[in-house]
DNA sequence: TTGCTCCTCACGTCACGTGAGGTGGC
DNA sequence: TTGCTCCTCACGTCACGTGAGGTGGC
């Protein structure tokens, strides 16, 4: 037994190996309050730590394989047990999310570098004249927008009817932005009408101008998968070729029953206004 | 029709919007060759951009959301269709398999935090006296790691039965250093043997010391799940709490007859000497 | 006393983001 | 001429890696 520290400390290079950490990161590690020494030499500014700190710090290893930011981490070692791997999960949920996202893009990427001269989209133009809309906006990211596009829509009809007016024309969603897992927009879901309706609470009520746009036709079953962005890129390209810019937000209209259509069937259009 | 430069060229901010590519980035990209201008003004230092290049620009969009660095996207831009398509594969294939370490990585740790006891494991300690062992020694990340095993394995078998030489005891594999994702151990195979024996090609011929060892035995199936995990903490925890400290690398013993059991048998130790 | 380990800066890496301060084009 | 856009530094971010130069402990 030792007067001045307890037995069996170890020295930062054995704590090292040990816990599979290098130096730099135990001393960041310190210097950030995640994981202090148990004891440290005044005088030489050792650092002295103990065997019962080698979970903490295995775990910290762990967690940070997974990526997992260091405040984050701080945060997760807080929770006792079961909180913490709930924690866990939740960070991990989202990283599945993220690597979903990605293989779809790869899958597109794919096809698009292989030339494919991917599924050939006809596009063409039309005219939309002015017309009055009722719209909720929000910021969403893209694993929240199909349920707040579901909502929205449910929403808008819902007031509509409550004031006894017609919908005048398909529901259309228009994205300010983009919309991706870093970007959240905003998203507007539209849906056209005539007679006088009144905002109420999220739903607002605007013109939306007349306007030329550039559109291609999409399949229902297309609203998820890497084609969508075939579509998008398509009509992009249409646009680019013809010196035509984008004037207003790019839209999805959604002129197909959808509940009732098969996902092979054409259901909703991509378009760009001009 | 202009004389310095042709017509429908955009400033950088134009072009920053279409490709989804920040200014910085684009600045970046053009010093490091990447994505060159198609005109700079060598008064101004103005860039000018084609809508040709947006292709291009796009493209290292996307390969950057899959966070490819960049020099491999340089590398990949320079291939033509499939070979690019083929180069883009590979990336993801690593991705994916680095994927499932997390995920394996994440089981472990969910059961670790919860406190769950895990499995229990029985420690027991043993002598092993000094032996010969015929061995190759190669550095494998974990993805090589059982065709390696499985290689190595046979070869020196093969390379005892060529020399009529008999092997004395149960192959193992010792780990000189950690092997996943990031490093690549060195990795030993190792055969114990009596007689005399030439070292040949890889095969080397050396004496393993006499030393105890802490071990647990585990199933079969849990060769390659987080259970791996589990049991080489269960043997690190004991040798902790009783102050052992490891002396030789951490090994596998393969006492089981593999091909034979079944994934519910036990099949093989983890032990650390000391 | 000799090495060896430890210490603290300081700078580098990667792919940008965020101003500061200044010039150029319509 | 006024703004607006563009330019080039320079510094910050994140989680470290890699020395440089110096001290402490066995």
């Amino acid at each position: 037994m030792n007067e001045t520290r307890p037995v069996d400390l170890m020295l930062i290079r054995e704590f090292s190996t040990r816990s599979r950490l290098s130096g730099k990161a135990l001393r960041l590690y310190d210097a950030l309050g995640l994981l202090e020494p148990a004891f440290v030499d005044p005088q030489s500014g050792y650092r002295y730590y103990s065997p019962g700190q080698l979970e903490r710090a295995q775990r910290i290893s762990y967690l940070r394989q997974l990526e997992m930011p260091l405040p984050r981490i701080a945060e997760l070692l807080e929770l006792e047990g079961a909180m913490a791997a709930r924690a866990l999960e939740a960070y991990w949920r989202e990283v599945e999310a993220l690597h979903r996202d990605k293989r779809s893009l790869v899958q597109y990427l794919e096809q698009a570098l292989e030339k494919k001269e991917i599924p050939m989209f006809n596009i063409e133009t039309r005219f939309v004249p002015e017309q009055k809309v009722a719209t909720i906006e929000r910021r969403v990211y893209v694993d929240k927008l199909p349920a707040f596009i579901d909502e929205a829509m449910g929403n808008i009809y819902a007031g509509l009817g409550a004031s006894g007016v017609q919908a005048s024309g398909v529901p259309f969603v228009i994205y300010h932005g983009k919309v991706d897992n870093d970007s959240d927009g905003p998203v507007e879901v539209c849906v056209p009408f005539t007679g006088t309706l009144e905002p109420v609470g999220e739903v607002r009520v605007r013109v939306e101008p007349a306007h030329e746009e550039a559109f291609t036709t999409m399949k229902k079953k297309a609203v998820d998968g890497p084609e969508l962005m075939h579509g998008y890129d398509a009509v992009a390209a249409w646009m680019l070729e013809r010196g035509r810019k984008c004037t207003l937000g790019s839209r999805e209209v959604y002129w197909g029953d959808w509940d009732k259509l098969a996902p092979e069937e054409p259901a909703f259009d991509i378009a760009y206004p001009f």
